[in-house]
DNA sequence: TGCTTCTTGCAAATTATTCGCATTTGTGAT
DNA sequence: ATCACAAATGCGAATAATTTGCAAGAAGCA
């Protein structure tokens, strides 16, 4: 059933959260975009097809981070950015490029051994990491505008 | 005169930014703080004394930002939240209690040696590199409420 | 001193996010 | 299936951080 964590219906149940139409679409469009979305651009994906309110989209984005199927980060202009938080989807750094403002997921690779470095946080109960690296990406290089 | 390095005037000067009586106070009560603070505080805090706009406040801040005088991070909240950037403060990660709110900097140990951990953003040109725990602080932690 | 430019104060605009409340929907028992 | 209750949603208004337009004020220079 491990391979079954992505099913937006089953992943619901896990959480004990009831099952309704728009929580289904919201997690399905957040499992198929497979990357960063703010809550702003899933409404917009959501109302090519259905008819959701804005401040739903909110409240259901903040369900499932409280209860972990989402994890969000805030982008450099402070605009909360979710992703998936399954297993598919390891915490990973992400890179924020300041030409074009858009944020980029990176590799997962190191990010284990990256938290046995952080003896710096004494006394405190670390439950999560965000790293954000920022600056020029690829595309924004070569188009030296 | 690198021991001058944090003295208010001088670090005006070396960026080249005209001198005001706003832009001392504001910088003065930065480095004066020592830690990380958002417009709103720092406004608060300057107006003890004299009287100085909220929207000067953040004009004066995005300014330093950019001359890299300051440095700025995001906090779990979305509220920029601004510390020195001179050699006195060299980069550092932070931690964020979930439970308080409040936003602790961390020691700046081992931090250039994760900076060559990032071999992740290829392609990128990396200019920054911002690093959160979270979690519950210590103080938090005992207060077991 | 007068001129020009940059800075500031103030108020209003913007924008992300939240909240109150009336209505609708989902679920569990009958 | 139906009923009843709790929870979810839509809608509009409220919050709150941040920015902006504009007129008035200060700083530097000729």
């Amino acid at each position: 059933m491990e391979e079954d964590k992505c099913n937006p219906k089953d992943l619901l149940k896990q959480e004990s959260i009831k099952i309704t139409k728009n929580r289904l679409d919201v997690l399905k469009k957040m499992i198929e975009s497979g990357t960063l979305l703010d809550a702003s651009s899933l409404h917009k994906r959501l109302n090519a097809n259905s008819k959701i309110n804005l401040a739903t989209v909110y409240r259901i984005l903040k369900l499932l981070r409280e209860k972990g199927i989402l994890r969000s980060i805030r982008g450099e202009n402070g605009i909360e950015l979710f992703e998936m938080a399954c297993q598919h989807n390891p915490l990973h750094p992400h890179f924020y490029c300041r030409k074009c403002g858009k944020t980029f997921c990176l590799k997962p690779l190191y990010f284990d051994v990256l938290k046995t470095l952080f003896p710096m946080a004494e006394g405190c109960d670390v439950e999560n990491i965000a790293i954000t690296l920022s600056g020029i990406c690829p595309r924004c290089k070569k188009e030296k505008i």
